[in-house]
DNA sequence: AACATAAATGCAACGTAGTTGCATTTAAAA
DNA sequence: TTTTAAATGCAACTACGTTGCATTTATGTT
């Protein structure tokens, strides 16, 4: 369970193993940072139709492949891996120099206190600041 | 400095007391959760222009009189009050069952420690569960 | 009160992110 | 090899919001 292909994740998860799908996985494993349609388009060469990359993109994030990330900016980023049940304990960090979003771990679940009556289900955390790069 | 009439309010932030702004400020005043865009034009029975209420959104939140939300919804929120400076005090709490946005006041600011080199500005939290009233 | 001026409004046209319908192709199973 | 459902590509469409521009209105000055 270590080390799988591309292959083997998609037959894990029941997708057909096309050309699309793995160039696309080829190209989430070797990115660190949460990816844009555009970032992916652009590497890709605009070699795939748009709407069979949004498409593909709600499979993989619906297979637990990749995380959808709303970084406020008004487009969707996509990361690599699942987001650990119920979501509670990862954030997301957008650097306003760079706009570039890093996945963050975090150690310590958030406690947020909610009034009387209010079942929290998932907390999602936005932090923006600026990146070790910039 | 206690009860302003709307007038007073936008007088304050030096925008012009005009029918529109009256109007959407009495909405604001008397509605308890975040409000979309088509929540106010039905509230306001569709007699604005679609531009001139997302301009006046725009004056509003920049003047401090509201807040825009993001609760990842891929529409925008809007509520009364300005947002903490920092924005570290906030958080919005969406219902996943009535969509309900609810501003949530946080007494304990979250503490979210970022690797070495970034820098947090600002802290924002979408809390996403069941509200009271469902 | 009448005038001047800048700001606000209304309308239409536009932009962007993402979705949908449908005909064609392709992966994979029989 | 044949069959079948799923995936793809293309074009048209939707939703949310923005922009340019002519007209109107609020407000300050004479
Ligand atoms: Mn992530
Ligand atoms: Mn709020
Ligand atoms: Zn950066
Ligand atoms: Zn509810």
């Amino acid at each position: 369970m270590e080390k799988m292909s591309f292959g083997q994740i998609l037959e894990e998860k029941g997708l057909k193993k096309t050309k699309v799908r793995m160039a696309l996985l080829h190209h989430f494993l070797q990115l660190k940072h949460a990816q844009s349609y555009n970032d992916l388009q652009l590497a890709l060469k605009n070699e795939i139709d748009k709407s069979t990359l949004y498409r593909n993109l709600t499979s993989f994030e619906q297979a637990g492949i990749i995380h959808r990330i709303n970084d406020h900016s008004g487009t969707s980023k996509y990361a690599f891996g699942e987001l650990p049940k119920g979501g509670q304990d990862h954030a997301h960090f957008v650097c306003e120099n760079c706009e570039t979003v890093y996945c963050m771990e975090v150690s310590t679940p958030l406690q947020l206190n909610v009034p009387k009556g209010f079942k929290t289900k998932n907390v999602q955390t936005i932090i923006k600041g600026i990146c070790s790069k910039c």
